[in-house]
RNA sequence: GGCGGCGUCGCCAAGUGGUAAGGCAGGGGCCUGCAAAGCCCUCAUACCCCGGUUCGAUUCCGGGCGCCGCCUCCA
């Protein structure tokens, strides 16, 4: 039934067709690299991470670029505060925005260009504008994009020029032909970083940038733009003003937008002060807790960040894993890990059992083939792991598979996600760690057996604080990595 | 003021024209030497309010109220 997309252009639910079949291309807006990012910016790439493993877990092929801005004002101003150069800066934050998006586990871009090293397209482009009338040279080499020259333009965020026009703040520079023209080039102050073009030295303006790469590396239209609800104007409109005035084609198809994240009531930015590092956040739930937390909300809705919140994620993240535990270490026990699936074997229970685990993919598919409803995905794979847990009480040797079936649905489920691939058993943390535990557990099996339980629990206890966790099953015992901390992170 | 979004259990959050998924928290029980995990039972009869359409609305329409975002750099 394919891939339904919210469209904000059209305000509606669309089918999904890339231009190319079989092909899609993507373009995210980045970061500004001047600071880390905060807990909120980590939204749409955890969001836009998610669009593109789901593309892929349905059979296309993806092409994802995501940018860069390394080069602008706040840049600049973090630079003179410190008293180093802007490349410098940025060269800080883009080490560290690599960093952060790795302990989110996000998937690469295919393509992550920086803005300085696009500098000689962008002029063109500029250029391009100028001769086609659609943009102007003012006295100081400043270059301005003129709006009401581009039939269409609000059309994104549904504004009319008229609005906008009542609406406009005090205008800064009075050469402008019109207040509603917004920067392409910014001509060179002393110090600030510049490179050559035609109209005088300079550096590009923001909205240009995202144009000028995503074009030069996707073609002239896109099928998806993403980015936050707060792009949409006037960062969005102006690229397709620029792009389509430019190209005469349609920029984008599909303008995908994630809501915002709130915190104490009140939209989450660096210039309002209430943010939160999203690397600290990580830190302290888990980068699985903080995807969580994202994805069982609906992207396009508001959200609001709290550390309940982030705690009870983590803890739903942890019931997963628990699960996913369990049936490694049963598969274990009976020899199950290589059982084959063999349908006339099973059992009545298992049957019924094996067509729920194929109702419930369905589910979780058609779910996410629903505009990424990825709330209501994440519904029907907790159903599963309640369906699991049930399971799992009682099963006869012919439906041992079953279990190795779910261990794998879940993985392959969580999967486009970024959720449940890890390993909180003991391959994470090597074989001798592992066999160390497994002789305590031998040891505290003797003790139990004596009734020493004293000394028994001082073992428990004593593994609880290195953050392994023992649960006794009968005379078995069953261990873990606790989650508490980064412990399901594998730390 | 203009544009857009949102208002569902204590908290978070899906969803549907035929009386409502899931998570967290809570209560009772089973299991256990104890614990942890798990299981069973329980946990929305005004789905913001008022009208309307309908046999029937939380779901559609209209009007309110409240909250949020954008209109300025911002994911």
């Amino acid at each position: 039934m394919g891939i339904k997309i919210y469209n904000t252009l059209t305000k509606r639910v669309e089918a999904f067709e890339p231009l190319e079949p079989g092909h899609v291309k993507m373009y995210v807006c980045g970061p500004t690299v001047y600071d880390y990012f905060h807990i909120g910016n980590a939204r749409p790439f955890i969001v836009f991470d998610v669009v593109r493993r789901w593309f892929e877990y349905r059979g296309y092929r993806v092409t994802f670029v995501q940018n860069i801005t390394d080069v602008d004002d706040k840049i600049i101003n973090r630079a003179a505060a410190e008293g180093v150069s802007p490349q410098a800066i940025a060269e800080r934050y883009t080490q560290a925005y690599w960093e952060d998006l790795e302990r989110l586990g996000v998937l690469p871009a295919n393509y992550q260009p920086k803005a300085t090293e696009w500098i000689p397209k962008m002029v063109e482009f500029v250029q391009k504008l100028i001769d086609k009338g659609y943009a102007y040279v003012l006295e100081g080499g400043d270059v301005y994009f003129r709006v009401r020259k581009f039939e269409g333009y609000g059309k994104l965020s549904g504004k009319s020029l008229e609005e906008l026009e009542a609406g406009a703040r005090v205008e800064v520079d009075e050469r402008k032909e019109d207040p509603l023209d917004f920067a392409l080039w910014k001509a060179a102050k002393p110090g600030e970083p510049k490179w050559p073009a035609p109209w005088g030295e300079g550096r590009p303006g923001w909205h240009l940038e995202c144009s000028v790469m995503a074009m030069g590396l996707l073609g002239e239209t896109l099928d998806i733009h993403g980015g936050g609800q707060d792009l949409i104007f006037p960062h969005h409109e102006n690229e397709i003003a620029q792009s389509e005035a430019a190209t005469g084609k349609p920029f984008v198809r599909y303008w995908m937008h994630n809501g915002l994240l709130k915190y104490q009531g009140e939209k989450m930015s660096k210039s309002l002060g209430n943010f939160e590092y999203a690397r600290d956040v990580v830190e302290r739930y888990g980068k699985e807790a903080v995807r969580y937390f994202y994805l069982s909300k609906h992207y396009r809705t508001p959200v609001n960040f709290t550390h309940e919140a982030m705690e009870d994620a983590r803890r739903a993240v942890e019931r997963v894993y628990h699960l996913l535990e369990e049936l490694d270490q049963e598969l274990d026990r009976r020899d199950g890990h290589t059982a084959e699936l063999n349908v006339e074997k099973l059992t009545k229970r298992g049957r019924t059992y094996l067509a729920y685990l194929e109702r419930a993919k369905r589910e979780f598919e058609e779910h996410m083939d629903d505009d990424f409803n990825t709330a209501a995905a994440l519904g029907v794979l907790f159903e599963l792991v309640k369906e699991a847990n049930v399971f799992r009480q009682d099963v006869a040797e012919e439906d041992l598979p079953l279990l190795k079936r779910t261990f794998e649905l879940i993985r392959e489920l969580g999967a486009p996600l970024g959720l449940f691939q890890e390993s909180p058993w003991r391959q994470a943390h090597g074989e001798v760690q592992a066999q160390l535990v497994e002789l305590l557990i031998e040891v505290r099996k003797e003790l139990r057996r004596k009734r020493e339980y004293e000394l028994a629990d001082r073992i428990r206890a004593r593994l609880r604080e290195l953050g392994i966790e023992l649960k006794d099953k009968g005379e078995e015992t069953v261990w873990s990595y606790a989650s508490t901390g980064a412990g399901v992170e594998g730390g």
